[in-house]
DNA sequence: AGTCGATGTGGTACCGATAACACAGTCGAA
DNA sequence: TTCGACTGTGTTATCGGTACCACATCGACT
């Protein structure tokens, strides 16, 4: 109830008759402390209800405990789940972890990423919103701050990074719809500036070139990473004459809209499109176990992220640079046609 | 490149030839600073790369401009919102945002809350986990962090609230399933610990109690509030003879697991159980829109929590503690048998 | 001419913790 | 008995900023 003044190190210290250090000692479980001098001083913490400033506690140790998780829409389950993967090891390796989220919007990323700088966080596990984000990238290598790339990799940018194998996933979707004897396979994709819609285009184009099909590019449609973009996308190669007879979407949100959209022209999925994608929607699965995906173990993304940020951070002269290419698994669910 | 020698404001100063309180008011865009004088001191920052620390700011200051959000479990497509709502707000405020999910971990949300104090956040929106985080709630009365509960009250703890109307939102339910004939209505819900457990409760109560339909006591299941309780409660009605004609479930996750049962027992909602519930999930209703839902309209429990705070942070003094309750959007779709 | 107010800048003392060192007392070994 | 190692505790400086006050300068007004 008391308006709370704040209260000190020091406060507990006159409060136990002992000095400031005694208390810092007490507060960090360092050893020299007499048993009795230590009941005193908790009884004093526990009495005046103090509670340690990190803010003078990070200034004075010159290190905060603390590690960033940024990505672009924590409300996408694949990027939920890479920050429960960040937030798991994080923690039981001591760490605490500061959650940020840019809306995908290269203006919100630069005002995190330095706030996170100036927050003087140990490190980040970030999802980049696109190539763009070097500028950032260069900006914490300049600052001296550990980072690992989740997802997506940025190129000129030098770092460990986890990702999942876009191109050769991209493939096997699109083979599969290949195999069911589509030939007229849109692909619903955003801007050329991410290295996994890069990575999945080339897997596209790859599989349509082993098939021996010619790569048609009206059928390849650039929208945004939403929902929204994949109705317009869909909207789009729905207009096309004659239309595809399957599409493949860059990821799980697109995949919403263009299903929207199929249904929005009168045309039901998988009869008169087929349709496959990247990274499950749990929820949506579970009530209706529909899409047909390429999931990714998006929680290992995390974990693994974590781990190689841990690493650097205890070792930042480490010269080698990893880079890990994650499989994802391959669900064949009724989007495509192909199950029962 | 560099490995980050850490640049201070006096650095700065140094380099720019003038004294670190000079810089302080460039960077803090005070006014008295001639136009030439501020010139070189932003050149300089400019070339050392400087980045103010936060936590000598917030020291010396003795604020942070921070507050924190702590809801039970990200993922959830209604606790996302609320976020989102709050991150809004504040962001417009010039505060930031830290992010905390606590699981429903009771032991997890005392840490964290801890941590926000030992922050010193300026103020905290919490969606408490239950009843139990009373303890919690009432260290953060005894540190003078103003807070806002979102979601859920707790008994005892006097302060702002933002609700949604659950007794009225689960009558509304309830009524819809007994104007469809049904009589034996299950009642899927967490803990009375959770005040929105209780309210729904009631609300469940009432509406039978209107239509003169006694309470039959195993009718109501308590599970955890994720589609694994809802597996477990669903099965548990399942198994009641006669068993029930219809579900009410405590939310949307719960929900899930709900149906995963009845599918598990050979049986289809809505034709063998017909099914209702709080709050939807929107990617799952995109693609299949089936859910019954009252749905809340979580993003505004965010911005008008994230309001109450502001203003309570701007005037810790004031007397009167607010209440909001907002009325839910009963929609009716597949799952409750009266959609065609 | 002298006083006053405004303007731009610097000096100093903190904010709340910890690192590094100092030091008094105790105890066992030489 | 004396020395050294060890234990428990205190002192001081410092982390990187900011609040507060002082002060020099300058033009304007009585």
């Amino acid at each position: 109830m008391a308006p709370a003044p704040n209260v000190t190190i020091k406060d507990v210290a006159r409060s136990a008759g002992v000095s400031a250090m005694t208390v810092s000692r007490v507060i960090n479980r360092s050893e020299r402390v007499s048993p009795e001098t230590r009941r005193r001083v908790e009884a004093a913490i526990e009495q005046l209800g103090f509670v340690p400033s990190r803010l003078a506690r990070g200034l004075s140790r010159q290190r905060t405990g603390a590690i960033a998780v940024i990505v672009p829409d924590v409300a996408n389950p694949f990027f939920t789940l890479i920050v429960r993967g960040v937030e798991d090891v994080a923690r039981r390796s001591g760490y605490r972890v500061i959650l940020c989220d840019t809306r995908a919007d290269l203006a919100i990323e630069r005002e995190v990423i330095e706030e996170m700088m100036a927050h003087r966080v140990e490190g980040i596990v970030i999802a980049p919103v696109s190539d763009r984000s070097r500028a950032h990238l260069r900006r914490l290598q300049e600052f001296g701050v550990p980072f690992v790339l989740i997802d997506r990799l940025v190129p000129g940018i030098d770092c460990d990074v986890v990702l999942g194998d876009s191109v050769g996933g991209a493939r096997i979707l699109v083979e599969h719809l290949i195999g069911l004897g589509h030939r007229r396979i849109g692909f619903i994709v955003e801007s050329d500036e991410v290295s996994t819609a890069r990575d999945r285009r080339r897997g596209y184009e790859e599989a349509l070139a082993t098939a021996g099909i010619p790569l048609d590019p009206t059928l390849v449609v650039r929208a945004s990473v939403d929902p929204a973009g994949g109705r317009k996308g869909m909207a789009r190669l729905l207009a096309g004459e004659p239309r595809p007879t399957a599409v493949f979407t860059v990821n799980n949100l697109v995949a919403l809209g263009a299903i929207e959209a199929v249904r929005a022209a009168g045309l039901e999925v998988p009869d008169d499109v087929a349709l496959v994608c990247f990274d499950d929607i749990e929820y949506a699965s579970r009530l209706y176990p529909f899409l047909t995906v390429m999931m990714q173990p998006a929680e290992t993304f995390g974990t693994l992220g974590a781990q190689l940020l841990l690493e650097r951070i205890g070792d930042g002269a480490r010269p080698s640079r990893r880079t890990v290419v994650l499989p994802g698994e391959f669900v064949v669910r009724r989007s495509c046609g192909a199950a029962g």
